[in-house]
DNA sequence: CAGCATCCAACAAGATACTG
DNA sequence: CAGTATCTTGTTGGATGCTG
């Protein structure tokens, strides 16, 4: 993995480059966070990560996605180049999923984020109750 | 900041927190994500993370977002503890809004998937290129 | 200046039924 | 098994007009 990727710069830049410089309509760093910040996105990612399943074995894994959402998510990432699917001539047909290099690579500033967020909950469900509390006064 | 942010679990671990280990209802990383994974809650984060603004100011600053998406994200990150917002009693008034602690605490991961996606974008567009064009065939 | 209230359009997502 | 097709619903976000 290219350790480029954590070299901070700075906000402003950072900033900048998620504007798009100006350019709002066409930004890159918009255009790229779009597709991974859909609600199944990133938990189907998380579980491939792991190791490749199949279509069935991941609807198991995550009981609450519909059947479309799966398959949608799924197509998405996948022409996003994040997924790999390949399809197992059998009968009836299976079809393994994986994450590609692009996918590995993604995964790792995700999980930064996905471990923030395990480490801060209790703050930011404190954080809403102190608010809500001072809401109603 | 906790340097225990970025000690990596293994992955399967990591997508135990994301669902919750089996509770989808009330998963934490779940709850803390979707707070931050709108439109334009990263957006003003990074915006504020370069400085403090006032809301004309940050109207101009991103000038694609609705004054009612404004207010909106604004009070939300305010509730989630993200965001301070300090009100002048200056005739008109003035509001002043900063990152917290905790919003600070958060710009730190959120960076990172910002600048991987700067990295990738193109192997992405690239990516759907030729999905895209494989898919006519 | 910094909002709030209202209405409306667009899209994301769920439910259900059916197929190679 | 691994999808597709269709319909319906819920949420997000934009436009406009008004206020302390």
């Amino acid at each position: 993995m290219d350790s480029k990727i954590f070299n901070l710069k700075s906000k402003l830049e950072v900033y900048k480059a998620m504007t798009g410089g100006g350019n709002f309509a066409d930004c890159p760093v918009r255009d790229v966070i779009q597709g991974i910040s859909g609600k199944w996105s990133s938990l189907l990612v998380m579980a491939l990560a792991e190791k490749p399943y199949r279509f069935g074995e991941l609807r198991r894994l995550v009981p609450d996605i519909s059947q479309r959402m799966l398959t949608q998510t799924l197509y998405d990432l996948q022409r996003d180049g994040y997924v790999h699917r390949e399809v197992f001539p059998t009968k009836p047909p299976s079809v393994e999923y994986s994450l590609t290099d692009l996918g590995r690579s993604m995964f790792a500033p995700l999980q930064m984020l996905i471990q923030w967020a395990e480490l801060n909950h209790d703050a930011v469900r404190e954080a809403r109750a102190t608010f809500d509390a001072s809401s109603r006064a």
